[in-house]
DNA sequence: AATGCGATCAACCGCTCCAGA
DNA sequence: CTCTGGAGCGGTTGATCGCAT
């Protein structure tokens, strides 16, 4: 497949007709943005066909709704973006369009490979099936809470301006207004264990969690309320997603998340990665997760 | 400088779904 | 009901880039 514009050969005597294959050049994205402004998205047959790309139409449009289409966003996904990533793929799987839908301006084929690369090659040399309940705890009890972590990392220093501050007062989610109990590293093999110890000793907190949808940086009325707190100490996030306006569905999430924030407020060691959070490394050290 | 290799991402393919004739 | 074309989805792959040797 992709076998480099197969069409055009060496001699630059094409056939006409020829679809072309492969990259797209400055001048075909051109054509198509302009045949777009002209006659708008769809029948992408036709306008493949009237612009006089020598593209299919199912290619005019993967095109334009992955690169060209002016809200499509570039650069690195947030934390942010990927936590919503990872608890929407535990909830949907690989739906990944729909997935897609709750990420404005990123399109599934960036989910679909973000999926691919970042998380399942993780999950590979773990040893760990990404369909499997030991992956579910892992991104539950590791990646999740790592995550959370840097998404109020880059909500307090203000860097994101998705981040509505007026909804969501620093102050709120701040792991350092919080009196820490006693500390227990995600990436210790007892940290269930003791989680739950903890838990039936009364020594368990929870505090003030801001809900997802907000951390998220999202206008809280996409979503509706529900955030508990169950006997296990875990937060239950439960909100649908408005209907029709935001092209949400109404589809209830359920997550769940252990209280975490006290012992990563004591250990520094997400400033241990760089921009990538997925340290090949720092991963391994989790390899005791699996028992 | 040349080469090899892994990671990433853009793009293609095959398939399904759906609406209209 | 069947056929056909458009649209969309998920899986896969080739091109490219950057880094290591």
């Amino acid at each position: 497949m992709m076998s480099s514009s197969k069409s055009v050969s060496s001699s630059g005597s094409e056939d006409d007709n020829e679809i072309r294959r492969g990259p797209w050049t400055l001048e075909e994205d051109n054509l198509l943005t302009q045949s777009i402004a002209n006659q708008g998205e769809g029948r992408w047959n036709l306008l493949a066909k009237c612009s006089g790309l020598k593209r299919t139409g199912k290619s005019c449009r993967l095109r334009w709704l992955n690169y060209l289409k002016p809200d499509v966003k570039r650069g690195n996904l947030t934390p942010q973006e990927q936590l919503l990533i990872l608890e929407l793929h535990s909830k949907w799987g690989n739906r990944w369009s729909k997935i897609a839908q709750h990420l404005p301006g990123r399109t599934d084929n960036e989910i679909k490979n973000y999926w691919r690369t970042k998380i399942q090659k993780q999950a590979r040399h773990l040893k760990i099936d990404t369909d499997s309940r030991e992956f579910e705890e892992l991104v539950r009890r590791f990646w999740i809470p790592r995550l959370l972590q840097k998404a109020r990392e880059s909500s307090s220093s203000s860097a994101l301006p998705i981040q509505n501050q007026a909804t969501m007062p620093v102050s709120q989610y701040s792991a350092a207004a919080i009196t820490p109990p006693p500390c227990v590293h995600p990436t210790c093999p007892n940290y269930l264990d003791q989680r739950l110890e903890q838990h039936s000793n009364g020594s368990c907190v929870s505090f003030s969690e801001p809900k997802l949808p907000q951390l998220l940086g999202y206008n809280s009325n996409h979503f509706g309320n529900g955030l508990d707190t169950d006997e296990f100490g875990t937060f239950t996030y439960d909100y649908g997603y408005h209907v029709n306006s935001n092209g949400y569905d109404n589809e209830t999430l359920n997550m769940e998340y252990p209280v975490d924030d006290c012992q990563m407020a004591r250990h520094n060691w997400v400033n241990d990665f760089a921009c990538d959070l997925w340290n090949m490394d720092e991963c391994c050290q989790f390899s005791n997760f699996k028992k």
